[in-house]
DNA sequence: CCAGTTTGTGAGTAATTGCCCATGAGCGAA
DNA sequence: TTCGCTCATGGGCAATTACTCACAAACTGG
């Protein structure tokens, strides 16, 4: 193949020499020389594959303990989704498996022939979970942000979780355009009065499945680090017992949502009630674990995918 | 963790070593140290899980169902070579990827450095492919053409393949100064016996690859546009059973060749042995099915270059 | 309880893969 | 056009993985 500079074609010859890697579990010698290159290059078609997330692994065996555990869970917390995934003590990465387990999980509930509403969070964590999924065609479905996609200063970054989302599964979307939190609770109505707006909320209200990242609070959080909140603010409402924060709604170390000023400054949709809709929290790790602890006892949450070291933790406490 | 009769305890602990192995990433040194045994045993965990197909990996981009098809056409039909490309079903072009594809293939044999015979048939599918080709130096191959290129009338028209072909590649080329069909066998055999046509057919019996285009049969096939059989001739034919033409040379519905006086009528070069050449039919779309069919059958050709339409159809057959 | 068979283990070795480097081709700027 | 610059390529080498062999534990069927 002579002369291909563009990255397309490049992308196709990498998917190729994927597959015949790992489908076919052809050497990669085999793929040189049936693809008419050098062993380096399939070699590199082979990584690129696995760099640009072509191929997707996934394991199907529920091993015993992490079923255990997933039942102690289940039964303590009274839950109504629970997975375990397998700790790997070497890594420090703090989406490895939730990623692959949340995506799987997504991927379930999106195969579903008749229409839902599937409400989604935002975090690094979900971000990494939805990178996971494969390409789908789902319009029958519709997919909804708890959370809006407007950062403090006006730009549209922050982790981009509705757009990738719809991006992948080709499903009908409606993303929140408006900040995580806003100075007043006046301007909180104000905006939520739009009709825009109002529809979402409503949707957010019909949501038969939302998954949300579980964020801890300290003066490097998520919310101090994208700028939502300063320091000093931060340390403030963790004096006054703030523990953890659900798509920008915090809580105490029960679970209770805060009375103070700042839930009403939150502008996410409510989250979706917990009688009528599955709402799956993903985190693992030390530092998510009084945040978690607490969203599980107050059942701001009632579906959770962790690790098993997190899941040991949080049945010991 | 070490003593475990138990099969379902070991295949946990595949699970848990397949997972750290793929998921996560770490080596097979990893594995057994985090798990307390030896490496061997760590590989062995990791090879059983992929055995007992616990490990499911994808490939999420559209090559892979071509890929997929291709596996199911090889071994369906004990195929030496595959190539399916994506369908667009917008396209009604009987030669578009088809043409690409096998230009590349044909740009994959020319690249070897050692030299070959390569045969080509004829046809517009051939010819789109053809004009596919990049220029090249290719002074150690031998292009040969299996069809005749005069028409009925006695003119050098037709589809023009070998020489445009020669024109790209500058490799020394064989054409058949003959029509598809002639009168009788009896002119047929004097033909063949010109001494630069021996030449030619002996090359045929040399070739390492041939490429062919699949004739479907029909009134308004290419036989009957081009003049060599008149539409009753072809209507008779049809009724006693042929189904496609590959160079001129008429078979059944099974792949064989037909008895009858037509193919002793045949000027082409004899189809390379199945055995040792590779010969590969060019073709897609619904007016093929039924030629294409029937030469994968009757291994009239043992390589294939197609697109996912008409695979599918191929193997549901 | 014993002999035969199956299954798992570790060691050694061959095969495969990952990575670094020098090279050369294509591309844009001067 | 020429000079850098970037990037894909292929070779070589070290790391990693797969396979073979011989042996031992466990299991089976007298």
């Amino acid at each position: 193949m002579a002369r291909r500079t563009e990255t397309a074609g490049r992308l196709d010859d990498a998917a190729r020499a994927g597959w015949l890697y790992y489908v076919a579990g052809r050497t990669q010698d085999e793929i040189a020389s049936a693809m008419g290159i050098s062993r380096q290059s399939a070699q590199r078609l082979v990584s690129l594959a696995v760099a640009e997330r072509l191929i997707k692994v996934r394991l199907d065996h529920p091993i015993a303990e992490c079923l255990e555990l997933g039942e102690a869970m289940r039964s303590k917390f009274g839950l109504t989704h629970v997975d375990i995934v397998p700790s790997d003590p070497g890594s420090s990465s703090t989406t490895i498996g939730i990623a692959e387990a949340g995506a799987a999980e997504i991927e379930r509930w999106l195969k579903r022939p008749d229409p839902i509403v599937l409400a989604v969070g935002t975090g690094r964590t979900l971000k990494a979970a939805i990178d996971q999924l494969p390409a789908m065609e789902c319009p029958q479905h519709r997919i909804m942000s708890l959370t809006g996609n407007i950062g403090p200063d006006g730009s549209a970054a922050y982790y981009n979780v509705i757009f990738s989302m719809a991006d992948a599964v080709k499903a009908r979307h409606y993303p929140m355009p408006l900040p995580v939190l806003v100075s007043s609770s006046e301007e909180r109505d104000l905006l939520h009065r739009q009709s825009l707006v109002q529809s979402t909320l409503k949707l957010g209200r019909e949501a038969d499945v939302a998954f949300v990242g579980i964020g801890e609070l300290g003066v490097d959080a998520p919310l101090c680090l994208d700028g939502f909140l300063d320091p000093a603010e931060m340390t403030r409402l963790m004096e006054e017992g703030a523990t953890g924060e659900i798509c920008g709604w915090m809580y105490d170390g029960e679970g209770r949502l805060l009375d103070g000023s700042i839930n009403e400054r939150v502008a996410s949709v409510p989250l979706p009630s917990r009688e009528s809709t599955t709402v799956i929290g993903l985190a693992k790790g030390k530092r998510k674990y009084a945040a978690l602890l607490a969203a599980l006892r107050g059942r701001m949450i009632n579906g959770v995918i962790t690790d098993e070291a997190t899941a040991r933790h949080l049945l010991s406490a």
